[in-house]
DNA sequence: AAATAAATTTAGTCTAATCTAAAAAATTGA
DNA sequence: TCAATTTTTTAGATTAGACTAAATTTATTT
């Protein structure tokens, strides 16, 4: 972690730095306003403010009408926010009873707290976990995590395997129909049905069958499995 | 906990409570507006806005130039900060290694965490603690916690003896001299001299006498024993 | 290449929390 | 008691972060 002489962000801009990091990866691309505005859920007019203030910190590269990017300090401060979002996230699971469905809104607050020591204490603590419940890689304290190979199930092909490694939508809503349905990270998927008319399939789990919606398919990280 | 219907009070209205309750507990009545700001490290002017500001939720009880007393719900508000405060303290301490000296700034940003699950089954998590590491007693999830009987040091007289409970004073500056002198909670004391003078002090510990000025001991809680 | 639409920025307002300077009230003490 | 001092409050300004409405720039269509 090169320059973190004097992370003192506020809690905006690190939330606004966040949601740019999250926005630069799912559209690879730059962040245009309107997207900014859209995943902080605030006007356009309030993105180009904040925007403009994180441009003078050299936190973002930002030409008016241009979008924006991260700076490499700018990348690091929102991979410190992730790191401890992620960690907490694994606190409450691990250590709290906390369900997978309701630890997001902690974490959201948890995230922002400033203590280097604390972070790697926890980390530590954790032992050095490398997954959220969600399935997200964590950052270790230099900012480094494993890009993983994973899909989504809605592209995996008839008859192929897998195991669920992660979720792309973590509301709680989600993640209450995945309980209902005993999906969970771990669990071996088979794909036994596809449907070409509204892109739903039957999957084979345990030793059942369910059938999937696009809508779940698309929102749901598999790692294929090479065998047979 | 009566009416914790809506609990959302700002970072800023919090720290005023749990100041207000501090300086309503030291000082023994109601806490005027130059106490405040100098508790709160701020101007008066400043105060006196918050405290407005407070007196309209009815959070505190303000009547023009004569001061501010906590409400019930104020009241409520600042011992649940508190507990959230000593909670995270213990930890700290107990489970990510910091020392007693180090938690004070980061369970001050954790003390504003606002989830009651969090708090309690942190509660849970460390097995109900009584007292943070500083000695002080922790609010249950009702909000009642053991007044103690300890006095401090200075008061004992010639030849009494006591066992070190807590600390007044819980800057860092202070506790390092205890560590360094070994002076820690549990620690049995004897005092066997006292000078007029300069209000020092020599006690006995484990195996050896030591000195105390009367700065340290006016900051040093004991429970005295009844024995012998 | 205009004309229209969409995205973005600017200008001006608002709120919470702070500040300084000045005014007002309470307290102290000769 | 009443003048001096201290405490507290008011008035007005400032800052971060948000908003609305209007203006401007870029993108899309004909």
């Amino acid at each position: 972690m090169a320059s973190k002489i004097f992370d003192m962000f506020s809690l905006s801009e690190e939330n606004y730095l966040k949601a740019i990091f999250h926005l630069e990866h799912s559209l690879k691309s730059g962040v245009s306003t309107n997207a900014l505005a859209e995943e902080m859920q605030t006007k356009a007019s309030s993105v180009t403010d904040m925007i403009k203030r994180l441009s003078d910190k050299d936190l973002v590269n930002y030409k008016k009408y241009q979008g924006v990017k991260l700076s490499r300090a700018g990348r690091e401060a929102a991979i410190e926010v992730i790191r401890k979002h992620r960690l907490w996230e694994v606190f409450l699971v691990e250590k709290l009873n906390f369900n997978w469905d309701e630890v997001h809104e902690v974490a959201e607050q948890l995230e922002h707290i400033k203590s280097e020591k604390l972070t790697n204490e926890l980390d530590k603590f954790l032992e050095f976990p490398k997954r959220d419940p969600h399935g997200d890689p964590i950052p270790d304290a230099n900012g480094n995590f494993n890009v993983s190979d994973r899909v989504l199930l809605s592209s995996l092909k008839l008859g192929e395997k897998g195991v669920c490694v992660g979720v792309k939508d973590s509301s709680s809503e989600f993640l209450q129909y995945l309980d209902k349905n005993s999906i969970s990270l771990g669990k071996k998927i088979e794909v036994v049905e596809k449907e070409d008319f509204d892109k739903s399939m039957l999957i084979r789990m345990d030793d059942h069958k369910l059938s999937i919606s696009n809508q779940i398919a698309t929102n749901l990280y598999i790692k294929t499995l090479e065998n047979e």
